[in-house]
DNA sequence: TGAAAAACCGAAAACGTATTCGGTTTCCGT
DNA sequence: ACGGAAACCGAATACGTTTTCGGTTTTTCA
């Protein structure tokens, strides 16, 4: 019953020496574990000479420090968390993904690894916060999680760095799509190709949802146009179920919108086979667009009108704050980045329906 | 010009101690910090009375024991180094990535966090097996990549316990699918459709590869149809452009074949494509597979027909097995383990155009 | 009641590294 | 040649754990 029994394995435990450590490699240099250290570490105090010697025998012995080690003295670890919490399909996200594959890469460039946060140990449940501390992440990056969890609020407020995507806590730093941009001209778009009756389905709360609302009803507003209470439907991101749903409210209207604008991309599949099951063309009968600009949908026909966000730019730029916070804490401030989204007129918005 | 100085945050340092310690605990405790260690780590020799009062105030206080200090005495970290190393979109891979994530819970629910194994770090370049010993990982997961690299094979033949993932090394553990029966399915469904030229674009090399080639063609030969030299053709996988490239190809052949089998399902975009701008229609004149069944594809029109794979059980399995190999190495052997593949007949795959 | 055995606890060493501080040596200017 | 300053090195300590081993108390049994 003992569960200590488990933690061991069995194995070639103590058997031959893994990793060459810096006790041999003074050994090999002849000098003291110290010395090796400092000529390591540049430190001033020790000759060009044996700075020399102490590298080239590093490289020959293959010598690397022991993460653990330097970890646990200089209370870093060049890991930074991720909190990648997502019911549906986790890192499967096809929104999320790649913003996490160019967090990755640039925190990789950077020389920081990077760990997932989860709210478990094997079977003892921990907090996020709890998780952070126990693997000594330097800093974390919430990539998709509800933010109103106080799980999640408890580590924002904690006294790590931490980066959020998609959300802003005040005071916080944070990396978004400039989504007011992108939602105003794919209104824009739509407007201009004739539809007036255009509804919204709205993903789950996070302060872009605000955005791209606001800004959607402030263009229709600014074209004159008049958005019913009933063509704005709430519905789940990333959720086709939901998204089929929500579609199937709004196509039992008696004036059934000629265009509807999804949550997101993946949702919008979800939308596009309710529409299909009522016997409905796309884009003759009713258009529809997304959000995201997922590209393989853009490889797919109809190809779906969209907005691109820039998932490289978002994950990489989420890194680079995140490493400067943790490297120049006093220079560095906090701020939300935005960047840039771009519309993908694609095939699924058409001109308006004649008759309608 | 001293890199240390990038190394060392300005920021809160040793302001406030993050988490607690077991020597602040055993202080709280009146007990001595071995006492307390034991206590938690069910030693035998402490009082049922002690071992509780210590338990209590650890969970009081929030106690968690460094996972630095512990790997770093114990030799191990309770982490799982995955080797996910693909040039195209790294993380998107839109087959791999759930195999990943199902990977990544069950190492999760057996109480094991994952690194990601890069060879690089920072500027500093590394091989995947000194990153691996760096971060002191207890096992490696290779899921993606060139496994003819001397790197990889330097890695598999190290010390660390090691599943691979679509190819097998002898003598140590894969995970797969049953690549001989989904591939003989899929065969056997399309020559129920009447076709006999049957093309074939096949993905670079891996053990996976040799098998699903060999099965097409035992299945054809049984069936008594030839298959020439130039219905199959060497690609790439998940690669769009390779397929195009291939599908034209075979679309120039004299004798076109009435079906091409794809190297998976991505791939098949890329062919569909090179089909469609022939202005050749799917499947009345031409049918297409793919193979992999990823999600999305089939929420999309047409629906590709495909072989799917059971990427949750192929990640769990592997992550299961990996465990096994560190947690009771004597009792654990090597092996490869095959999860059945399912087809799904899509409507990529008509019946063979009767004029050919 | 006494001695042996069991039960329980703590001191100390170790894991591999970084860093402070005192101690040699070398160098320079006079 | 001499004093002092620089230059260079190593012993020692600490980071937070685990684990061995010796020591004290309590129990048990003749």
């Amino acid at each position: 019953m003992s569960s200590r029994n488990r933690f061991r394995p069995e194995g070639k435990c103590g058997a031959s020496p893994l990793a060459v450590t810096i006790k041999e490699l003074s050994a090999a240099c002849g000098l003291s574990v110290s010395t090796v250290s400092k000529a390591l570490n540049d430190y001033p105090d020790v000759s060009s000479e044996t700075r020399a010697l102490v590298r080239a025998t590093a490289d020959q012995l293959g010598y690397r420090p022991s993460a653990l080690a330097r970890g646990l003295k200089i209370g870093r670890t060049f890991n930074l968390g991720v909190l990648f919490d997502t019911e549906d399909g986790g890192l499967t996200h096809n929104y999320f993904s790649p913003v996490l594959e160019a967090f990755k890469s640039e925190a990789e460039r950077r020389g920081y690894d990077i760990a997932f946060i989860t709210h478990h140990l094997g079977s003892s449940p921990m907090t996020y916060l709890e998780h952070c501390l126990y693997r000594n992440v330097d800093g974390v990056c919430i990539v998709c999680s509800k933010f109103e969890e106080p799980e999640v609020v408890e580590l924002v407020s904690g006294p790590l760095p931490v980066v959020t995507i998609d959300h802003v806590f005040h005071g916080h730093s944070c990396v978004e799509s400039e989504n007011r941009q992108g939602m105003t001209e794919l209104t824009r778009y739509i407007l201009s190709m004739g539809h007036t009756r255009i509804a919204y389905i709205e993903g789950n709360s996070a302060s872009v949802t605000t955005v791209r609302l606001t800004s959607f009803l402030r263009t229709m507003q600014e074209a004159g146009i008049g958005v019913p209470e009933s063509y704005l439907v709430q519905s789940i991101y990333h959720n086709p179920a939901a998204a089929r749903a929500a579609t199937e409210k709004l196509l039992a209207l008696p004036e059934r919108p000629t265009c509807i604008i999804m949550s997101d991309d993946y949702a919008a599949l979800g939308g596009m086979e309710a529409i299909r099951a009522h016997g409905l063309r796309i884009p003759e009968d009713i258009s529809v667009a997304g959000y995201d600009g997922v590209p393989l949908l853009q490889m797919c026909r109809p190809r779906l009108t969209t907005v691109a966000q820039d998932t490289a730019a978002i994950g990489e730029a989420a890194a680079r704050k995140l490493v400067h916070l943790i490297e120049q804490p006093r220079t560095t401030f906090q701020e939300t980045i935005s960047v840039p989204s771009r519309l993908i007129p694609g095939e699924t918005v058409g001109p308006a329906p004649v008759g309608a």
